[in-house]
Order: structure tokens, then sequence, then C-alpha cells
DNA sequence: GAAATAAAGGAACGATCGTTCTTGACTGAT
DNA sequence: ATCAGTCAAGAACGATCGTTCCTTTATTTC
């Protein structure tokens, strides 16, 4: 318990609304991609209060990460609990926007080991999700996982997601 | 049709092992995160001799790039077309190195027209391949490409490979 | 050997990188 | 009204980026 002798001047930015910007500046495209510029131009917030809020553009980078996992990740698994079978966990997961997730496993993840952490467990999550609600074993879990991050890869999720599902779906229905 | 006068001072390096070693080094981290003094360290080659072979940093990845397709993703396509079914399909691909192409795809191409082009034709090339030998529509081997490479990207493809195809394989074999 | 050509070797370029510093504006409590 | 504390605004930092220039060395043709 301190006492507030002074509150200073108000930010005139919303802290919610620059993470969530940062979600999508560095979900389009590679971290080493997206400048302090880039940032301070799209984000509505300014160079010193981006590092006196979040430390440094990592540091933004890393809670931007957690909050697309807390908005984006979670709620998918959350709708997974419901999935009847291979079709319906298929459809969930391409249909959800992982993008940020994708090029953090793909381009940070080798190279920065917090970054490796956040993602491998979010995917472990995912795999664990589909594993409990259709009852299969977790590296057919894991696999599905796979399918629907390729097919999220490749673009035409729907298409795509359509023709696999409609010869894997059958196979792991629940209860078959 | 031209005199030459003079020869001049004979290569240092190897052209070939140059390239080979760009594809290792651009398979590895995101090209942002590859900077002109690690080429100039690990590939051998000095900056006059880059910037005068390749043109550019930009230049020396194209050319990676088209050397990893040359290289690594037509063998892929020739051993696909003795494919007998989904799970050896994906067998071949998942354990194919197909990192620079990975990375390309998910990094490059939303950014360097040139880069999409290259990877679409080599994506679409592989989809064919693939259709061809198993005689499925072409959704589905689009969907058969997208799991492998979410298994690639996933890492452990061995395991998960096995997962997957034990339940795919049987679908898509030849003649059923 | 002399002239011509091409590569090696390295310094140096302007631009941009992430980060920090300085100054002034605004706020709430005394 | 004053003071303390926070933020905005933008200049400025050293480091690194991709690229170019210059000099030296090596080789072939005359």
């Amino acid at each position: 318990m301190r006492t507030v002798l002074a509150m200073g001047r108000p930010r005139a930015f919303d802290e919610d609304e620059v993470v969530r910007a940062a979600v999508g500046l560095f979900g389009g495209r590679a971290y080493d991609g997206v400048s302090v510029d880039d940032l301070v131009t799209h984000l509505g917030v300014h160079r010193n209060s981006l590092y006196k809020t979040f430390g440094s553009k990592r540091g933004l980078y890393l809670i931007a990460l957690r909050r697309h996992l807390a908005d984006d990740v979670r709620p998918l698994l959350d709708a997974l609990a419901d999935a009847k079978d291979a079709e319906g966990a298929l459809r969930l997961v391409t249909s959800a926007d992982l993008r940020l997730l994708l090029l953090a496993a793909i381009e940070r993840s080798p190279v920065d080991e917090e970054v490796a952490f956040e993602v491998t467990s979010a995917l472990d999550s995912v795999d664990r999700a589909i594993a409990d609600a259709l009852g299969v074993p977790t590296d057919v879990a894991t696999a599905l996982t796979a399918a629907a991050l390729g097919i999220l890869l490749r673009g035409n999720p729907d298409k795509v997601a359509t023709a696999l599902t409609r010869h894997l779906g059958p196979l792991t229905r629940k209860g078959t």
C-alpha cells in the first residue's frame, strides 16, 4: 500500500486496443518485418508510451501473442469441447484466426524459447481438447491439429477442409 | 561473339556450394533474420562476389529458393509418382526437407509476389503428383498436401504421420 | 614482361533498426 | 497556485541493415 500523491496525465491510448492492433500487425508479417515505426504509426501509441508500457518490441510481441492465445485460441478450445467428430473439429480449427500463432510457430519459435513455450503449450492444448472431445488417442489428435494447421497455411481453408473431412470424418466419429 | 582478351582472376568459391549453403541459412530463420553479414560469414563468399554474382540479397534468396525446389521438391515429385496410397504419399512428403519452402510460404509469399509464384506452383505440383499417383480428386490431393505440411510444421513428423496415415491410408488406397 | 580482366579484401555509404533522452503539456492532490 | 507525477511529442543515440566504392591480387592473352 503506497500513498498516491499525484495521478499524472491520463493516457490518450487504450492499452487493450493497442495490443489487439499489435496482434493484427504481428499476424500479418514476420517479426523482423514489423518495425517499431510501424507499431507507433498503426497502433496509436507513441514511442515513449510503448516502451514505458510494454518494455520493448519483444515485450509487446509476447503480450500480443498471449492476448492472441486468450482471445482466439481459448474460445476455440471451448468450442472444441462440443465437437462430435473429426470433421467438426477440423472445421472449428480451420475457421479460427490463428495467423499469429502460425507465424510464431514457424519463424519465432526457433529463435525465441519463450515464444516456443507459448506456442507448444497452445498447440498441446488444442491436441488435448480434440482428444478429449472425440475420445481418440493423443497422437491422432496431434495429427488432426497438424492437418488443420497445414490447411490454414495453404489458404482457402474451407474448400480444402471439406475435401479432407469428407474422407477423414467418418473414421473418427464419436462412438463408432 | 566477342573476343576474350583476358580471363581475370578465377573464383575462390564454388557457386553451387554457396547457393546450397544459402538454402540452409534461409531455411533456418526468417528472411529478415538472415543478414548479409551472416551470408558472407557462413557462405565462404565475400560481399563483392555476392553482389556481382547474385545481384542482391533478395536475388540470392530467389536463386536459393529455386535451387531448393530443384534439389528437394523435384525428387519428391518423382518419388510421389510411385506412391501406392495416401499413407505412402504422406510419408514421402513428411520425410522431405521442405523447411525453406515452408518458411517461404508463410513469411515471404505475403510480401514478395515472385516468391509467392514459386511457392504456389511448387505446392500445386505436389498436389498434382499426389492426385495423379493415387487417382484422387485434386481437392483431396490438396488436402493431403496440407496435412503433410502441417505435420512438418509441428516437428516430430514420423510419430504424427503414423497416427494420421493409420486412419487416412485405407480410405484412399489405389483401386478401392 | 605489359595490358586487360575479374575476383578478393575491406573500408565506407546512407538508411533504417530498436532504444533512450529531452522538453513541454496535462492532471490530481495539497 | 503550487507541486509531484505521468504522458505526449519528437529529436537523437549507437548499432546494424543492404549496398557500393576502392585498392590489391591473381590470371590470361598479347
